[in-house]
DNA sequence: CAATCCAGTTGATCTGCCTCAATTGCAGCA
DNA sequence: TGCTGCAATTGAGGCAGATCAACTGGATTG
């Protein structure tokens, strides 16, 4: 029963939850499987992509390069997660880079199959409307962060957001400091100066890719200058 | 016929041209008007959205702004153009500002009604995840520049992407030049200062919002500079 | 037709982050 | 056990673009 196999993959990942499961089965009989190495190249920019990936385990950098060799990762894409499916529905050339970071199984969903499902059950399509709309709030903030953000911002929103998602205050970097550094749009220099200083305020204890999170108000106030904290003197 | 003329106003907007007549029709049947003059707000940073825009006619500025005063313009959005579907697909506050920078005619597209579509006409269902998907590209283009390009680059490959929607190279800049660099994450004294640098170089003409581009090639080469062009020294 | 306001320009200066360069530490491997 | 190579750190210096400030010109208004 290797299909039966793919289908519960398929079926644990959070895009798929509300396709009723015989259309499941149908999608899973026309997906593929594709192992790719650590260091393994997924796609390339400016190639025409006709399906989408998801990811059953490993961990799959998005990215872009500059000429100059400048790198700029969009996303870090980890096991459950989908990407690619802009690219099914619009002809036009996959604008990014995609690489495994680490041995990586990934689900191939042509755009056939695709396209056919989205024909016969309407929660698939609001399954992907839904993936698509938190892709766009996600490089919204993007942008916000690269625009309107310093790197010091950057970097303490960044730690705050990885904990949000993990327990208390502690988190592990999903990657290299120079993969890290390049997700934030800074350089690696920039980034181990900046994790030294908060380190050196007792904001956060780096050891390796651990960091413990020693003071959650403070960072905070620190990613989001919304008010100018709350003892900075208030008389002229 | 009040409705026949909002059916029409949506059937010319390109992201319903696979939606079937009659569908057209119920969907005109659940749209509102709305009417916003210039300096008006359509909507803000924060609010929780149940609907997306069309635009009739008018221009509106979707904008993120820093506590600081400092703004990013994300998007100009022009008449036959849609914005906000994403907010009809997550349930969350909706990221940006939405202002009009010229009296301004909106559909306004209820989500109850989307959904209903969506379950009737895969079609409608394509036309969203195409539209969706296009601005997903467009956001990554946009952090590709800001990352990734100077701000000569930025200015530079904006002037031409103007240049590619109209005519030849005779461009008009579609708000005034300090939200254009807000568009493009420059301040409005560094647009000025590129601006003129580029006139001084024989590369455009600038005469208030009209600009004309005296030498695409060239300027082509500046925003993208992938071979190193084609005169500069080659020996060691 | 002054008064006001806002878009735009220009100059002088400042600075956050990058660039370049050197060094250390650790992991894989012969 | 030493060799090789990549990740990371640290220092010194430079620069693109921001900031601050002053001024111009056109449009709006009482």
């Amino acid at each position: 029963m290797a299909t039966g196999l793919l289908e519960g993959v398929i079926a644990n990942m959070p895009m798929f939850r509300q396709v009723a499961r015989p259309n499941l089965a149908e999608l899973a009989r026309h997906a593929r499987v594709q192992h790719v190495r650590r260091g393994g190249t997924v796609c390339r920019r400016g190639e025409m992509m006709n399906c989408f990936f998801g990811l059953a385990y490993g961990l799959v950098k998005l990215s872009l390069r500059a000429d100059g060799g400048d790198e700029k990762v969009l996303r870090l894409v980890g096991p459950g997660e989908t990407f690619g499916e802009a690219l099914v529905f619009r002809e036009r050339p996959n604008p990014l880079d995609a690489v495994a970071l680490a041995d990586t199984m990934l689900v191939v969903f042509p755009a056939q199959a695709v396209n056919a499902l989205i024909e016969r059950d309407p929660n698939f399509a609001r399954g992907l409307l839904s993936s698509l709309s938190e892709r766009l709030h996600n490089m919204v903030a993007e942008v916000e962060a690269s625009t309107l953000l310093s790197a010091r911002q950057r970097v303490v929103a960044y730690l705050d957001s990885l904990a949000a998602n993990g327990a208390a205050g502690r988190v592990r970097l999903p990657a290299t400091k120079t993969v890290i550094a390049a997700r934030l749009g800074v350089t690696k220099e920039t980034f181990s100066r900046l994790l030294r200083e908060l380190a050196n305020q007792g904001l956060i204890a780096v050891d390796k890719r651990d960091i413990v999170l020693r003071d959650r108000p403070r960072l905070a106030e620190i990613a989001h200058p919304s008010a100018p904290a709350a003892l900075s003197e208030r008389r002229a």
